[in-house]
DNA sequence: CTGAAAGCGCTTACAG
DNA sequence: CTGAAAGCGCTTACAG
């Protein structure tokens, strides 16, 4: 059925260790004459190496799994935040030679299965929270080296990589306050101690304090990032914060989300609000007005975590710190001056 | 070091066999007391049974591959219709316990390859040309089931699901029609004889037929589904087309581009040009104006996808038509009688 | 209801 | 430079 090294051995009149050797590229094991031979036979039969053998046989099985939390056990909707690191990790991969395994966690408890049933030989955590992260221990990870992107977590046995995230924060926040803004609503997720939001949450308020101000405490609005969270905030935002000028949200998509419910209600952005984001998606350039936001590299994001932990793979030990990526401020037009004229 | 089905039998008393029966749900093989017992054991050790194992021995792996175009070997770009399918298509497989292993195709020498080295149950191809996948013979593909997404291919090794794309685009240009739209530039890749694409186009083109309408035949653009290339043609559009009062673009974010352009370019939509789009994509609803589109069952379509591939994955034998699916008309904001004025 | 044996297709030491 | 043997952790017939 299935042509197997056994087949290619016997063709050329060899052992199965000398196909195996020439297969996997160990060619100064083996004279240039078998190397040429065996090679041909394999591509005269078509012979594929069969990678769950190869996984069984040497105990690593160049798969790399990218666990993403599914909302429940219906979904697996990727934010186009995720949709972009997904692509570069499956490129980035390949590009070295192992495959991606794309796998929805409904539920953390499921993470140390994940791990293990496939041998994986390490595993990318993309989006979950550092809670969930701090709780892996030793008895969940086995021995599979685990990457977080976007993490925070100062669990010793997984290795983070990151924007810079309290910069990103204090660079949005002091251009809004440059434009004389002064009442700034926080939009994003609940912050708690650690994690990306507490980390932006800590760059706005640095951003005032650089400033040597005064914050008005009460300007946080707890949502989720999706557009139609920002959607229904943005419809009644000047009902419920009617004292702000402008809105510093987590993500480009619930900024996007934000800036249609203001236009819904008839807020103009930027004349009446200023609304800056966090991402810099390609979604971001096209809305109307486009989004001043924090752009992150999320190809470089990608590509470290990848490299970082491939490097973990291969030599077995972990980076010695976490990797934080640097941001910039991309200003476009959703934001202008603060107005003085009474609303 | 790691925990085996050996393991588990001797800690039981009982054989590797029967571990394997229970762990694998073949109850009515073992005694419900046996079952009991090893299933304790099973979770006061962690075990996790060893896929690759299982694969090798069983000749079935539970893995689904989903292969994707990769532009060249350095990206891995998912356009939103895509990233749709993917995050359904891993939620239905893994509710039916099968895993996905993403996997970006450089070139479609590679898919032979893909295919056979993780012994996949099955495949998806997800945005692959007609011819592409036309030229999988016999051997490229092994035995393996393989369902292409959004082809009509009518390749008798392969099954395909895809949607009306003939009557979406029918009613699209019908609408632009009844709003007195004639002159109605088709904006889109390049099409042949078959594909998404030509059935679109001969959507299109029935809809000047059903209302007995003669059409210009120059009114054609040919470029990619990107927002990059909508926004070029946008940009240039009434140079280049200066009778047309309506855009048929044949994916969304061609049109959210094309729309994007025309903004810049100073020419208001749709007082001046009608748009519509194709897919009603979640964006296509944030954009301004929001665009008139045709909606397709994105979710359908994936779980019809993984539902047709695992039947013929278990059962072995294909389904013996392809699948299409419904779509309908969204009308919004990007549409409007065509104006009599001179412009 | 339960088990002993063979084998899936490779790689890993170990010898020569 | 090349090979024979053992084994990775399971499942599949086949017996009982």
């Amino acid at each position: 059925m299935r042509v197997t090294l056994r087949d290619i051995a016997s063709a050329a009149g060899v052992s199965m260790m000398t196909v195996s050797n020439v297969v996997n590229g160990n060619h100064a094991r083996v004279s240039p004459a078998t190397v040429a031979k065996v090679r041909r036979i394999v591509d005269e039969l078509g012979y594929v190496p069969s990678a769950s053998a190869r996984s069984l046989a040497a105990r690593a099985s160049h798969l790399v799994g990218l666990l993403v939390p599914a909302a429940d056990e219906d979904s697996l909707t990727l934010s186009p935040h995720n949709t972009a690191i997904l692509g570069q990790v499956e490129r980035s991969l390949r590009k070295s030679g192992y495959h991606l395994l794309l796998r929805g966690i409904a539920d953390p408890a499921e993470i140390p299965e994940a791990l293990r049933s496939w041998s994986l030989d390490g595993a990318i955590l993309l989006g979950f929270l550092d809670e969930e992260i701090d709780r892996l221990g030793a008895v969940e990870l086995g021995r599979v080296p685990v990457l977080a992107i976007d993490s925070y977590s100062d669990n010793p046995l997984t290795t983070g990589v990151r924007s810079d995230d309290f910069t990103g924060a204090r660079l949005a926040t002091a251009h809004l306050i440059g434009l004389g803004h002064r009442e700034i609503l926080f939009a994003g997720p609940a912050f708690g101690d650690a994690g990306v939001v507490a980390e932006r949450r800590r760059g706005f308020l640095a951003a005032f304090a650089d400033a040597g101000l005064s914050r008005s405490d009460g300007l946080v609005a707890t949502v989720n990032t999706t557009h139609e969270d920002g959607l229904a905030l943005g419809g009644h935002l000047l009902e419920r914060f009617p004292s702000a000028t402008a809105v510093f949200a987590t993500a480009d998509i619930l900024a996007i989300g934000v800036m249609a419910g203001l236009a819904e209600a008839g807020v103009p952005v930027p004349a009446r609000l200023s609304v800056v984001g966090f991402d810099d998606l390609d979604l971001s350039a096209y809305v109307t007005p486009k989004l001043t936001t924090v752009a992150q590299d999320m190809t470089a994001k990608a590509d470290n975590a990848v490299t970082l932990l491939l490097a973990e793979v291969k030599d077995e030990r972990r980076p010695e710190s976490p990797l934080t990526l640097p941001v910039r401020l991309v200003e476009r037009d959703s934001t202008a001056p603060a107005s003085r004229s009474p609303w």
